[in-house]
DNA sequence: GAGTGGTCTAGACCACCGG
DNA sequence: CGGTGGTCTAGACCACTCA
């Protein structure tokens, strides 16, 4: 029994990914009610509630007020690596990535990147400055924090890793399962002209993620700069396959 | 009237949003406990935690067990997977949206615009440039060109519009249903800094989008330039849901 | 009108954090 | 240790959908 056990919702949330995974609920099924799901799991219905939540916020199913819930996709998407992984997508493109880490030093977590990891105040990261090109190009200076449970594996990987990712799974397993990004432009620094040979002050694309494995642990924090021009992220919306929305159906 | 009363958990949310982006809440400061959250607006913890679910999904707040929640991030976020317009946007995050028309003409299409609105080439369209603020100050310039079909809804609107969608909607019934974003950054022209009151070579966010109708129809294609540290984008994905993807300048 | 999801309440126990 | 968030329950009322 000393498994742990507990988190029920999140039990009835994996048996509802699987039966959909498994075509039990094809797409354009309806899941079953609220009600039924709450007998069937012996759950209250708050608890089934959290459950579905999950699923309509990764998209699997649709809600509307007033009808049953229905199946909106069955397949994971495999671009997520892509986007996850920088290496991956250069060679999904036929172009060759590369990468070499400039510095990486131990440090205490600021009380952002502390939140963003959501470790204690101060605790210790790992900071790592790498540098990344395209077919010989640098178009890509991260600044990467790790939390402390991962970074022994991080700081053991060779300094020129083509994929950091691919190493991470190969040696630990770890899959990178969601993600969040923030996009802006900010000026290049004085950092950021030198190792991407550009202008202090050019237009950088910033990217600030942050990765969790699927249980929702926070791995890493990064700042991403990308060099004008080499690279662009594209987005496609539409209010029926929204997959994202929260609360606000 | 329009007012929408009676969703307590979305007022909560909104009031601890305008708070944080007011500084109230600087980065790194603590929010109310629960509790305290649930006794200062008469509800119960349950809606209490609705609402700052929604901002933990918006990456503004961070959450770990035992510990306060922190702020993470002040500037209001866009997100794509509510498809709202920037004046619905601006209101929900308790800001005020404005627009002026600063010129608007016909013209024929250029050849990529013709492609993009699935119009023939140099069929007429209406080119639109138009400031758009947020709390007074200027914050995105845009160049729009409407399919020539909506285009005399569009010139028919006041030039101060505060919503151009919402105008659109009331007038015409048109709804956006679909939207493709490229997003990249670059250098301030001429015209962009004087518009937008920053130096020429400023960093910009650029978005260039195409939305349609339900049916697939394009109704606007347009080239959006933010002023930094006014918007950031956000996305989220996982395994199972990949609304971005990464391509080729 | 019965069924269903959206919202809300008022409790409860636990795991974790901090001083 | 007290405070806090994470989870869960067992009700309730409403708005909406659908046959």
């Amino acid at each position: 029994m000393s498994a742990r056990q507990g988190r029920r919702h999140e039990q009835i949330a994996d048996e509802l990914r699987r039966a959909i995974a498994d075509g039990r609920y094809p797409i354009g099924a309806t899941l079953p009610s609220e009600a039924e799901l709450a007998t069937a799991h012996d759950a209250s219905r708050g608890t089934v509630r959290q459950a579905v939540s999950a699923l309509l916020a990764e998209g699997l199913v649709g809600s509307r007020q007033g009808a049953r819930r229905v199946v909106l996709s069955t397949t994971p998407s495999q671009s997520f690596t892509e986007l996850r992984s920088f290496a991956q997508w250069a060679r999904a493109g036929g172009r060759t990535a590369g990468g070499r880490v400039i510095t990486a030093n131990w440090d205490t977590a600021r009380a952002d990147e502390a939140g963003l990891l959501q470790v204690p105040h101060a605790a210790p990261v790992l900071r790592v400055l790498r540098l990344r090109t395209l077919d010989e190009d640098p178009v890509l200076l991260e600044r990467t924090v790790y939390a402390e449970w991962i970074a022994p594996a991080v700081a053991a990987l060779p300094h020129d890793s083509e994929s950091v990712t691919q190493r991470l799974y190969d040696d630990t397993g770890l899959v990178f399962a969601h993600g969040e990004h923030h996009i802006d432009a900010v000026a290049a620094g004085t950092a950021d002209a030198e190792h991407l040979r550009l202008r202090r002050g050019s237009p950088l694309l910033r990217v600030r993620r942050t990765t969790t494995t699927a249980e929702g642990r926070p791995v890493e924090t990064s700042d991403d700069r990308y060099s004008p021009g080499s690279v662009v992220f594209t987005v496609r919306n539409s209010t029926q396959t929204n997959p994202l929305t929260r609360s606000r159906a």
